[in-house]
DNA sequence: TATGATTACTAAATCGAATTAGTGCAACCA
DNA sequence: TGGTTGCACTAATTCGATTTAGTAATCATA
């Protein structure tokens, strides 16, 4: 009730000074001459009094918050961005900054509104870079503070598939979910890199499966693309839950994996590897990935080392 | 760049008012009488020139932002806290509120800290929470200012106990994640209901099986647990994940599920259906609840109708 | 017709920090 | 001795919205 917050002018009369010495001195402004006596002493009472510094009031001032927001589609959740997000908020706390993530699924309040009321340092729209990619054939991103994940997602699908060719496949097909999945968007974007990950290592263009929420309806679409395109012995799925939506089908229609079809995952969940058979998937270090869009945002030079490659788990399922 | 934001004072200006006005009319300020005709004024002025309040200068004012803050543990994720925290997201944001998540995992920058310089309108701290319900056998949370997420948690565990009392079994296991999944704390939370609901509905204390990580491990555990409880019929497991481990260890130990064992989940977890065999497991609208601490925090009634039960997704584990 | 109440507003202070424009004072150079 | 420069600080303004105290003007009442 009573706690009245520490301010500035508190440590100002503490230390016999002004505030606006205190403010020269608690920001380190090397333009201002102040003593190391006068230093000592308001640095000793801002510690002593538990001065914090009120981070609305310099947000007011300097107008713009230390807020950085990162918008997501709605219904887009999954470890690689739980991680993505993780090495974003490391990062950004490291720097002194606040992540606020905000979910498309808000009904009321536009991005727009909310960037307007919160007045952040920086925005991460990858909801916005989604869209991007999965337009224009160049995929090229306007705003790339993404720290290169759009590009990753891209490097990692050619991982994807690479690993198929490598075990011997050579016509494989792409596992998508459902349109109105809430994927869909994001799928078109995964679709696309396939695309140009097969042609760049000399693959047909990669027929694509939909596979359907309902398990019969599910079984159905898999036998009959299997009927249609009997060629394929190996399928790349846009995700572990496709891919273990496939599995579970494929073991209900008999079909022996990986020895009648390999199919592997993408973002390895932890529950792939109680599969049966264990679901092969790729992984992805996406925390590095949010921690170099922190260090994009906040204008500073981003880490030395590249962004650490996708690797293959393998388990059964290739 | 030359983008000057619209202030109230342009508002005012534009309507040949004083800001005060502006202020009054925009906030419906009652102590306040205002003619019909300038309050349209007013009004038009500000949506003609695209006014939006500027939430930290109001903030600052105020002594409060309309920003609330999640406090999460580190590492704990899953469907039931996402659906959580779009219940609470969308609850906010329908009142003018944004939700800051702030994960444990952050290495600089401890809660308090963060409220600090955030200044949130109110701070629902799970991970204290979880402390707390651990704790003392009583497990009367300090703040309950969670939407009854907490009460639920015990709720949902009998459900999940009872479901397999009534499927005709007596004798029921609990399985756990190992201590040192992150998953610890919340672990003896649910263990502590886990006892409490079976002492409630007449079982025996449950046994306790933790399930280690690596495959072989695991399989030992299993085995050493029933030579050790051979009259043990079901388990109920933390989360789908333990329980879905439980099963690919059971399917190498060639024991028959739900024949020889049975075995629930928690959380319900799309992958939970691609288990063989497909996992049966507590659903939890977790959003409700969310939406519930939503209105907690802001101080309105919360929804007259209680929050959801659990419900039993009954697929071929049980 | 003077007094009080009500209406419809405005001026100015406030929240807490950052910053620009000064103000003394001492040292230094010619 | 007068002028300049550098040092160590302070006063006052600013960011944008809210709110208290106050002021004209109108209306009602005695």
């Amino acid at each position: 009730m009573g706690e009245r917050r520490v301010t500035m002018r508190d440590v100002a009369k503490a230390s016999g000074v002004s505030p606006a010495t205190v403010s020269f001195v608690l920001n380190n402004v090397t333009e201002q001459h102040i003593s190391p006596a006068t230093r000592d002493r308001v640095t000793t009472a801002a510690r002593e009094l538990g001065y914090v510094p009120h981070a609305i009031a310099k947000a007011l001032r300097e107008g713009t918050s230390r807020i950085v927001l990162l918008a997501l589609p709605a219904g887009i959740r999954g470890p690689g961005l739980d991680a993505y997000t993780r090495g974003l908020d490391d990062e950004l706390a490291r720097h002194g900054h606040v992540l606020l993530v905000r979910h498309g699924s808000s009904l009321h309040g536009t991005l727009a509104s909310v960037i307007a009321t919160v007045s952040p340092r920086a925005v991460i729209d990858l909801s916005g870079l989604y869209r991007e990619a999965a337009d224009g054939p160049a995929a090229e991103p306007v705003t790339s503070n993404d720290g290169g994940w759009i590009d990753g997602l891209a490097a990692h699908t050619l991982v994807q598939l690479r690993h198929l060719t490598r075990a011997g496949h050579t016509s494989i097909a792409v596992a998508l979910p459902p349109d109105d999945s809430g994927w869909a968007r994001l799928a078109r974007v995964r679709l696309h890199f396939a695309r140009e990950a097969a042609a760049r290592i000399g693959l047909a263009e990669p027929p694509t499966l939909t596979i359907p929420e309902d398990a019969a309806e599910a079984a159905r679409a898999v036998r009959d693309f299997r009927r249609e395109f009997p060629s394929v012995s190996a399928v790349a799925a846009f995700d572990d839950a496709v891919a273990m939506h496939l599995l579970s089908v494929l073991h209900g229609l008999d079909v022996a994996v990986p020895g009648q079809l390999a199919v592997i995952g993408f973002d390895a969940v932890e529950y792939g590897s109680f599969a049966t058979p264990a679901l092969t998937s790729v992984h992805i270090d996406a925390q590095s990935y949010g921690q170099r869009a922190a260090r994009t945002v906040l204008g500073l030079e981003p880490p030395s080392e590249p962004p650490a490659p996708a690797t293959v788990i393998v388990r059964e399922s290739v």
